[in-house]
DNA sequence: GTATATTAGGTGCGGGCGCACCTATCTGTC
DNA sequence: GACAGATAGGTGCGCCCGCACCTAATATAC
């Protein structure tokens, strides 16, 4: 005997729900978003957001260390990331002038091109796949409920 | 000139609200959880998660397949994890006698320990980091919201 | 000024995992 | 029965990335 009871503590079913729930969308939708950037693209999810970072930042460059803070990677991955991407032309690398330890990771008119062709389809995906499923209304509550977990003091509602 | 007006197709704000925010939260959250499961058990999350859903199980054992149906990793992944598992004594593997091709990982009594151990620290974390952060009724929504994303019959609201 | 601590970026090493492929087995057709 | 195709699990190869550490440069203390 003592065979059953042996349970473990565990999250009730309604935080089963919502913190599985999560785990599960997410690693669906990066799945089908790692192979749809790779066969259209041959980029992977993390070059491509490195990519469209810097489509955003002033002059398209970012220092290495601005891109590994909120990033997935740490700067030894972004190191990597700058390095490959800088191998097949999309960015090119340039120390910096005001602190000769840093380097910045620049978006060349090449990176940019293929910035729009993946960030096309991308968008697409991304809205068939998650966010045509909600409302103006619930992506705004959705982003809020992100805000609230990021900032720890924002714990009103 | 042609410098400016260089943007490329992007999310609305809206849409990078809701978006963004799910990656941001599912890195950060993942990261203290993977540290968390390290220091305290010397296993990885999709350890951790093999672990569990063992527990789960009739009989504590699960086919290998199954246990890669619904999981982050492939077959090869789920099959490296188990290897692990049994080589510090917390699975062990057995021939399935109605399918000889197959084979069944089994939690072991030393796994469901360190399951106990492990969960017990995880479920504090994730509630402290996420689900307490939020009302019964706002995770039952977001379980909801989950359910949408899974099943693309369910569009309607 | 010099000495020390800190920081930016890069790298050798080791581990994890997907892809493609292998073997063994099961299933279906004939 | 024989045989083709599908399936379960495992593995060699290669890629990716974190950790620990390195070098060069900056910041701080004295």
């Amino acid at each position: 005997m003592a065979d059953h009871e042996d349970r473990v503590a565990d999250f009730t079913p309604l935080e089963a729900g919502a913190w599985g729930g999560l785990l599960g969308v997410h690693g669906r939708l990066m799945r089908l978003i790692e192979q749809d950037l790779a066969e259209r693209c041959r980029i992977s999810h993390v070059e491509f957001e490195v990519l469209l970072r810097l489509s955003w930042a002033e002059g398209r460059r970012m220092r290495i260390q601005d891109l590994a803070a909120d990033s997935v990677l740490t700067r030894s991955g972004i190191s990597r990331v700058v390095e490959r991407l800088e191998r097949v032309g999309l960015v090119i690398r340039e120390s910096a002038p005001e602190d000769r330890r840093g380097a910045y990771a620049i978006l060349t008119d090449a990176g940019l091109a293929m910035l729009r062709t993946a960030l096309d389809g991308h968008v697409v995906l991304v809205r068939a796949r998650f966010l045509d499923r909600f409302g103006p209304d619930e992506l705004e509550q959705m982003a809020a409920w992100w805000r609230r977990v990021e900032d720890p003091d924002d714990m009103a509602r």
